[in-house]
DNA sequence: CGCGTTTGCTAAACTGTTTCAACAGTGCTG
DNA sequence: CAGCACTGTTGAAACAGTTTAGCAAACGCG
């Protein structure tokens, strides 16, 4: 039957006219410019066995019908989809926790600048076990993943690896497994709070950290076990409290300390969160901060400064962070091949939280 | 040459092969199944007119063979991408902020639900300049966008009406333009804490808010004096100062209440980041919290039960909100005729940092 | 002048899905 | 028993790009 020739010659006539939807696509240029649309195509990527002549006028004619590439074709006949997911731990408060915004602040803005687009993921139980952090993948969503907030027991970053997908573990680092990773130096901070707590001449320092299963948690722990032991003080075990990284757990954190620990003049807090829950708690106890107890936190949040007293805290560099574990996953896309295990480094930020430790001021 | 029709269909083999990159695609499907692609597309889609056994069959084999859709074939064929943007303000600290973290758990909380995914997007003057947040529904990226943080400066919001893109403004509203909107009642909160303040006694209340631009703040701003009205009282210009919705700022405000309204006894914050700063500076220009001046802040953020002395405050349902746009935007999307203009109760929590004003209590 | 190379462009395959017209095959009816 | 409706399936167009093989035309050279 002829009139299915016609009538699909009518269809594709009507689609090519560049009134449907009111967007421009490819077709529509190369008609109006009368080249085929490989043309207009190869104008656009720049391949040089076009002439000078035709690439500019098609480039004219481009800006003025306001053609813009729909990116879901370009995606689907490339390798590529120019989107980066950020996958967020699952806490009820995760996204308005100022530590991860700032992280993802420095994600976004470099994003941007590279031209990529980020989405959000919560690494809920059911999204993990659907597999849905390998199937944003396949299903073509993502080239790559960068994970926050993850501890040794989410095997699940193991699955990128294994899958070959491209992803990044952001601020913090596995033992066991073998997955790039940025990460702010804990050490290093670490050393330096005990090394400035001590010369205040304070000995009862209590620690209020969070999971051990958090590796840059223990080197916290390590480094203050050790600096402790330098000096020839053995911590007790109820030394050293959990706090869970919210200002609930450090202030309960507190609490426990203040109670079993007689003596104590300084807590050392492993986020500023559970800093300021910790100096909550201490001054509703009835003591000062820092007459009576100095406290310390750790990330420099930007609040951290105007906090009652302002906190004494390490700071972290976590914007950049965010920027560089980007700009290493897109290079780990593009198919960079060696490891990658960036540490940057953290400085102490002295505030009002600390002073000289009683027995000596005093 | 007969050979080009040999290598063409060698290719289209070796491409319909499962080994192609590990992914299996619905011609992978359909092959091993012994049927056409279409078929097996209609069986996924609950297409009735496919037989009980053919769909049982194919979906025992697309289980088998790990299937997942491409959603970017999907996306191109269909009109829809199931992807919406967050555009979040162009501020420093957007991303660490609390408030729009508290709305955007909310967003992706139900966008997780209702199978949508979540992109970030940010209002800065380059992107909006070049039409970008046009250009990500032109391009295909996005079904609908949610703006956050928005104020009447923000002229940018016409243009999604005008491009017909379903867009939503959250927790804001609009006088001039006809746009979709999720909103607190700012009104009524302000209500609270007014009647709140004045039954303790408080008459010299000093209001620290923001951009007159924002239209809740606006709000905000006439209740009180009204409020303020209905006692007799007629606030002086310097009563209200700008607090820029910041700390910092909220803390400087404060200080040129505390120094311009001598007997001030209580401070009535926009935001609670402003309230936190209020009373640090309170504290710092040595006076107390509650005992010499009440501070109100208006938010609920998880951490102003935190702060010292805890904060009384408004507490506003930013997750509910968060989750309200992204289902009304969505039913926009779908073709929802009807404008959307919703607002959620507010209510007061009383806390520590406010009490009885002081000519009436001493 | 004929041959090979270069240049500039086009046709068509390809990415992976949805959708619709059409087509066998079967059962029912007049 | 032809004609019809209905059922189940297929082929091919469509979505909007990228990419590659190849074809004319122009050019250079012996």
């Amino acid at each position: 039957m002829s009139t299915t020739g016609t009538d699909l010659k009518q269809r594709r006539e009507r689609a090519a006219s560049p009134a449907r939807g009111g967007v421009v696509s490819l077709r529509d240029v190369a008609k109006e410019a009368k080249v085929s649309v490989a043309t207009v195509s190869m104008v656009l990527n720049g391949n040089p066995r076009i002439s000078r002549a035709t690439s500019l006028r098609i480039q004219r004619l481009v800006e003025r019908m306001g053609y813009q590439p729909n990116r879901l074709a370009q995606s689907l006949s490339s390798r590529y989809t120019n989107v980066v997911a950020v996958m967020l731990p699952a806490l009820r408060h995760a996204f308005a926790d100022a530590y991860f915004g700032e992280v993802i602040s420095g994600i976004c803005d470099k994003a941007g600048k590279m031209g990529y687009k980020v989405m959000l993921e919560q690494a809920k139980p059911e999204f993990l076990k659907e597999k849905q952090h390998i199937r944003i993948f396949e299903r073509r969503y993502v080239d790559g993943v960068l994970c926050l907030g993850t501890n040794d027991r989410h095997r699940w970053v193991e699955d990128f690896g294994e899958a070959g997908c491209p992803a990044m573990v952001v601020d913090n680092h596995f033992d066991q497994v073998r997955i790039d990773h940025v990460v702010c130096d804990y050490r290093s901070g670490a050393e330096q709070v005990m090394n400035y707590l001590i010369q205040l001449g304070h000995r009862k320092i209590g620690l209020i950290t969070a999971a051990p299963e958090i590796k840059t948690a223990r080197s916290v722990r390590e480094t203050y076990r050790a600096k402790l032991a330098e000096l020839g003080v053995q911590p007790d075990d109820n030394w050293i409290v959990d706090g869970e990284f919210t200002e609930e757990g450090g202030a309960e954190a507190a609490r426990q300390l203040m109670e079993s620990v007689p003596g104590l003049t300084a807590i050392f807090a492993g986020n500023d969160k559970m800093a300021i829950g910790a100096m909550h708690q201490v001054v509703t106890l009835g003591q000062r901060v820092p007459q009576d107890v100095s406290v310390v936190g750790f990330d420099d949040l930007q609040h951290a400064a105007f906090v009652n007293p302002t906190l004494t805290t390490i700071h972290l560099p976590l914007y950049e962070v965010g920027a560089m574990s980007l700009e290493r996953l897109i290079e780990r896309i593009h198919g960079r091949a060696e490891p990658v295990n960036e540490t940057l480094p953290t400085h102490l930020v002295v505030r009002n939280s600390t002073a000289m430790a009683k027995s000596v001021s005093g």
